[in-house]
DNA sequence: CACCAGGCAAGTA
DNA sequence: TACTTGCATGGT
């Protein structure tokens, strides 16, 4: 459903009462779209601190760019950024990764922004190791397109707030969002930002309490 | 020491 | 279709 009507003054008032306790986010970590690109791979089921660690290791061998992405040997690949963990799989998805968008994008972002945003994303989906998360990261964050991100955090936090109905799939859960919000890029950057910062910070698994949630609960 | 981290795909019944 | 399992390092 394409909703034309008005935003959910529910969610706004989370994503408000969000911001006002943890201000700007200024996400994502990490400069330009190649390497939020690398991130996103990198990140999946991974602390942010290990990927630091790889990235750092993959801009110290000059080997954060396209050409050296496309042109470098997996099995080197995998040495460099053994520190993000699931190094061999890793490896092989940034591998798969950039053969795609090498030979279907000529490794050009502006060619990927083109591009209807659903349609890229169900590029994006055939691409082994790249899921719904991931797909979302790179539209929102490295091609700022308005897509929602959907992560453990945003699950855990809103069925912990009883705020949706528990085991919503991934597609109805960003759907939830995308309804009820304007299509906004800065918007849906800002709101996924400040749900991971709340979860880290606030809303851990092992921390059923949320502590100082502003949301209170 | 045990547990967790900004997933995803392949295998099983 | 609905579960389960493998993948791995580094921080708390």
């Amino acid at each position: 459903m394409v909703m034309a009507g008005k935003a959910d003054e529910n969610l706004l008032n989370i994503y408000h009462k969000l911001f006002s306790f943890l201000g700007p986010s200024h996400w994502w970590p990490g400069e330009g779209p190649l390497e939020i690109m690398v991130g996103a791979i990198l990140t999946q089921n991974t602390a942010w601190n290990n990927v630091e660690q790889a990235i750092n290791r993959l801009k110290a061998e000059g080997a954060l760019s396209v050409k050296a992405l496309t042109q470098v040997n997996e099995g080197q690949l995998a040495e460099w950024i053994r520190p993000a963990g699931y190094y061999h799989l890793k490896a092989r998805r940034l591998k798969a990764f950039f053969s795609f968008f090498q030979e279907r994008y000529q490794g050009r972002i502006q060619r990927m922004k083109e591009r209807p945003m659903e349609e890229l994303r169900q590029e994006l989906l055939s691409v082994k190791g790249i899921g719904p998360e991931t797909a979302d990261s790179i539209l929102l964050y490295a091609l700022e397109m308005p897509t929602f991100v959907v992560d453990a955090y945003t699950f855990r936090i809103l069925s912990r707030h009883h705020l949706v109905e528990e085991e919503m799939g991934y597609e109805v859960l960003r759907a939830y969002f995308m309804d009820r919000l304007p299509r906004d890029t800065r918007l849906y950057n800002e709101f996924h930002a400040l749900l991971v910062r709340l979860g880290k910070d606030y809303c851990k698994k092992n921390n059923p309490r949320c502590g100082l949630c502003p949301l209170g609960g």
